[in-house]
DNA sequence: GAAACTTGTAATCGATTGATTACTTACAGA
DNA sequence: TCTGTAAGTAATCAATCGATTACAAGTTTC
């Protein structure tokens, strides 16, 4: 296979893999052989395993802008929030993607890390305010609905969606719509 | 020194090196350096680093709970929903203490922190909707006004505010008031 | 006053892990 | 066909880390 095949296979496992445990947590044998290469080929295609990190962080922040520009550039009835919003609720669907960014948002001490991930948050701030026509207070707000979205997810809620009352009603208020795509990500882990 | 006491310093000290590090990423001897005692003694007061993680989640939630009762209870002028808020992000001043929490919700995966994590963030829930006389509506925007400023602190964008417009109209969107408390992060970590 | 318990540490061990080295195989171009 | 390069792995190393053991010093209790 050639070496670009090879590298979207290994981010796309390593993006899943990140997800599930994390930078430290995640080791290059794991992704390796979710990617079903050998552990060596991982380190020497991404150099290291914080460059490996990066790249995933990069590639996700760009499958998210790109879902996100497609939303508004997709005029059906609904307002250009709602739009967005459901397209970042879509891309739950793809295993560690919103996960790993935000394993990446909460390591902002390590000084290479930390600022891959504020730049990336901030191109999407930028995103809301300039491209879709957002007020600041608007942004605030669609940021915050997503970091609990985020946590929803990081958390699991999702597992106790049948067996707890309280889960449903904080859930159904978090996703107006497409709950569905969270509901659908049980029982599929490991 | 008692027990009691030397276990009430390293949970303090732990808190704040998970904060900063995570759970994977805090070693064991970091913890006791910091709480100046010597790397076997965190292990058997505690038994593992994982009990460890755990009783720092229990401690911050158990703050978290407290802060948010005596705001409840203490009326000025202001809402009940102003109140708990202001109280919420003074607790951020507690090096650590939200961002352990933070830590806690992204590794829902883990079937031991991920149970202690999801129990924590529901009876958070739990008290908005009960005791504070929240609807589910106004829980879920509080809980997501939350999760945003837990972010950013994780991102450590405090660091970014003088430097960067965006920053400060986000950070300024997000935290209508209390936000020299974040300010006062800035510079203080290593 | 000595047995029993608590507080605390130094030394160390076994397992894990990121990274390196050396090697094999397949294939494209001259 | 010969050669160089890309794709890929087995073996292994050096470092780290959580945990254990053994031990020292102080305090309590009978």
């Amino acid at each position: 296979m050639k070496g670009d095949d090879r590298r979207e296979l290994i981010l796309e496992a390593a993006t899943a893999v990140f997800g599930d445990y994390g930078y430290v947590g995640t080791t290059t044998a794991v992704v390796a052989k979710a990617a079903g290469v050998s552990q060596p080929y991982v380190v020497r295609m991404f150099g290291t395993k914080q460059q490996l990190f990066i790249e995933v962080l990069r590639r996700a922040l760009g499958i998210l802008m790109a879902a996100f520009r497609a939303a508004l550039a997709t005029d059906n009835g609904e307002t250009a929030g709602r739009r967005i919003g459901i397209a970042y609720v879509d891309l739950a669907s793809q295993r560690g993607l919103l996960l790993s960014l935000m394993h990446g948002f909460v390591l902002g001490k390590d000084p290479v890390i930390g600022a891959v991930a504020r730049e990336g948050f901030l191109c999407v701030y930028e995103f809301l305010r300039t491209e879709a026509g957002f007020d600041a207070e608007e942004a605030q707000q669609f940021l915050s609905g997503g970091m609990l979205i985020n946590t929803l997810v990081g958390l699991r809620m999702t597992d106790d969606y049948d067996a707890d009352a309280r889960v449903r009603e904080l859930m159904q208020a978090a996703l107006p719509e497409k709950l569905d795509i969270l509901l659908a990500l049980r029982e599929s882990s490991v």
